[in-house]
DNA sequence: ATTAGCACTTAAGCTTGATGAGTGCTAATT
DNA sequence: AATTAGCACTCATCAAGCTTAAGTGCTAAT
């Protein structure tokens, strides 16, 4: 409340040295994880300002909300508010040294014929790269269109339904069917469910099917009686929520708290998945790398952590997220090009290996 | 040295009484996971004798290797050979509560069409209901008989290959080809490939076409020499270790001992998952539950942890393992018949799933 | 064979006091 | 007017010393 008093209460934005030195206690921070003093910091921090003046600037910080204390004497710590000044003044991010991104780029090879491959090596990738834990979800199923319907009898009553999209993710399942098909017969109707719905999103296919609006007088009506029921089945959405979590261990080894009780919140917190995939689509939107920090208001549980995700897709739009969670104190410029950088690799499988 | 001299040196069975006292410490310290002293030992046993006199007994039991002390004063332990023992000495495992019996019924139904998704929630669930972490292992591709092949074309270079065991286990491979084959070509070699080999298990249908042993007069020579070059690429064995482990977390929470390096050699026996397979492997000989304790020599990293597991299969052969890994002073007489159960429904699920 | 009694050990809990890093405020300095 | 020195004060952390409770082994009595 004293100090910088007439300036700082106008104005939220301030001048260079107390960015400096905000900058550098961030910087000690997120080293050291203690909380950094006014003495320590008028050593490290390359001006020569005494601990008094540095005291000072502090105070202001904590008055604006960029500080806070544990306790009344020991150093102060960062708050959200700080990182966020932080993340959002980081105009270039570091450049990601050559071998971390050959690294990257090995996740491309490591036998990903499939794209869950893909997606299973990134997940791997971020939790080994960042010692945080990694978040990938898969493309969502009912938005990408059909590339590729397949019925394979593989034994009486059991169909084998083998579904590829565009962005090329492959799907089975085994539905049961009373009525004897011949491979035939169910080669006549997959060729039908291709012909009808190439390019269609499986959403919709649903749809049409659901609401049997799919006529097509040519064709004789078993078939067509046929289609809509193994169809039913085929494109039945059960979206079992593909979202790819590791490295949850790194992040309680990470976590300074100790306590039993915030661990136990940490590994509820992962329990609901469809909490951490509503952030996470909401990401979709806008592509380019995100950064919420602290999450407490989004996921209970995750207190002091910090969500780093980029999107990937390809050149039509965006299919899916990564990203990583780690605690507020994460080394964000490090952090940040090795998810970009991910995201961008994967965009360019993808894009390789989609069929469009 | 003393107390049961003449008697407990010469045998190393003891009497009832001794043998009580035994399963008395074992019983509280799996409880209270505290040591537990003769004083405690003398309220909470049934028996009435004195303090004075279980430390005789204890003394012995101590002698024989079946109890240590963490420091001079304070209580025994079980050692390693006492849980041996006294599991060795659970003639019949508790029954399983009604309710348990049906939680472990559902890993059947919950859309486990496939015996992957069947495998997950196998390890999911045990992993749930022990609090400990949990191994599953597929099925082994290798020795698994075919059932059925499929190449399907789903763009001008790539052919989706699917591989159906007499299991239940579905794989897919995409494969890149050069020669533009059609998919009526392609039909014809999986037609050829199908009937060759259907029952063969994979492991030999691949050496049969890696020595190009396969030889049909009858057919002209094209088709010959793509379902080799084909059955090459899908045959090929990449298995890439398929183990489910499940609730790591779990375990880390549980281990009472926090120091930071016995937590980070715990995650670190969990990477090599080579390590883990090896030994599940061993359990596949003798079906039936069994029980691993201290698993130091084995596995490091994982001290004082037991592994027990259970094997299950069809009516033919055993196909996999299931397991859990918890502390060596885990409930046994919880743990053992949920697995034993578990895999139980499983097999049940499995056989009425394979094609055979 | 069992038990009571005793001397001894030790972890854990508590208080105490010293130390060090930090703080806010005021007064002196530039 | 901005910076700094100085000072009194706060607190976490640590070590030292002390007590307590639960344990042990051993011997002697029952």
């Amino acid at each position: 409340m004293r100090g910088a008093k007439k300036k700082a209460i106008s104005e939220d934005l301030f001048d260079q040295r107390t960015q400096q030195v905000l900058q550098g206690i961030i910087d000690n921070f997120i080293s050291t994880s203690e909380p950094v003093g006014s003495r320590t910091l008028s050593k490290t921090l390359g001006l020569s300002l005494s601990p008094a003046t540095i005291r000072n600037i502090m105070s202001d910080l904590s008055d604006q909300g960029y500080l806070t204390q544990v306790h009344t004497s020991g150093g102060r710590i960062p708050t959200d508010k700080a990182y966020r000044f932080f993340v959002d003044s980081l105009v270039v991010a570091d450049k990601l040294p050559e071998q971390l991104q050959k690294n990257i780029e090995e996740i491309s090879y490591q036998g990903a014929s499939a794209v869950q491959d893909l997606l299973i090596n990134t997940s791997h990738l971020l939790a080994g790269l960042t010692k945080f834990a990694s978040l990938v979800t898969a493309p969502k199923t009912s938005l990408s269109r059909l590339q590729h319907i397949e019925f394979i009898k593989i034994s009486g009553d059991r169909i084998l339904v083998i579904l590829v999209t565009k962005s090329g993710l492959i799907k089975n399942r085994v539905v049961e069917c009373q009525d004897q098909l011949s491979q035939e017969f169910l080669n006549s109707v997959s060729g039908f469910l291709n012909e009808k719905f190439k390019d269609h999103s499986l959403l919709e296919i649903r749809k049409q099917i659901l609401d049997s609006m799919v006529e097509d007088k040519d064709r004789y009506t078993e078939l067509l009686a046929q289609a809509i029921r193994l169809g039913k089945k085929a494109f039945e959405l059960d979206q079992p929520v593909e979202l790819f979590i590791e490295g949850q261990t790194n992040l309680l080894m990470n976590q300074r708290l100790h306590e039993e009780e915030s661990k136990n919140s940490l590994i509820s917190a992962f329990e609901q998945k469809s909490a951490i995939m509503e952030i996470l689509d909401q990401t979709m939107e806008n592509q380019g790398t995100r950064i919420f920090i602290g999450l407490e208001n989004e996921l209970s549980g995750l207190q002091e952590c910090s969500l780093i995700t980029a999107c990937y897709g390809n050149k039509h739009n965006m299919l899916g997220t990564i990203g990583v969670i780690g605690p507020t104190s994460m080394d964000y410029r490090r952090i940040i090009p090795v998810v970009d950088y991910t995201a961008k690799i994967v965009s360019q499988t993808i894009t390789s290996q989609s069929y469009d």
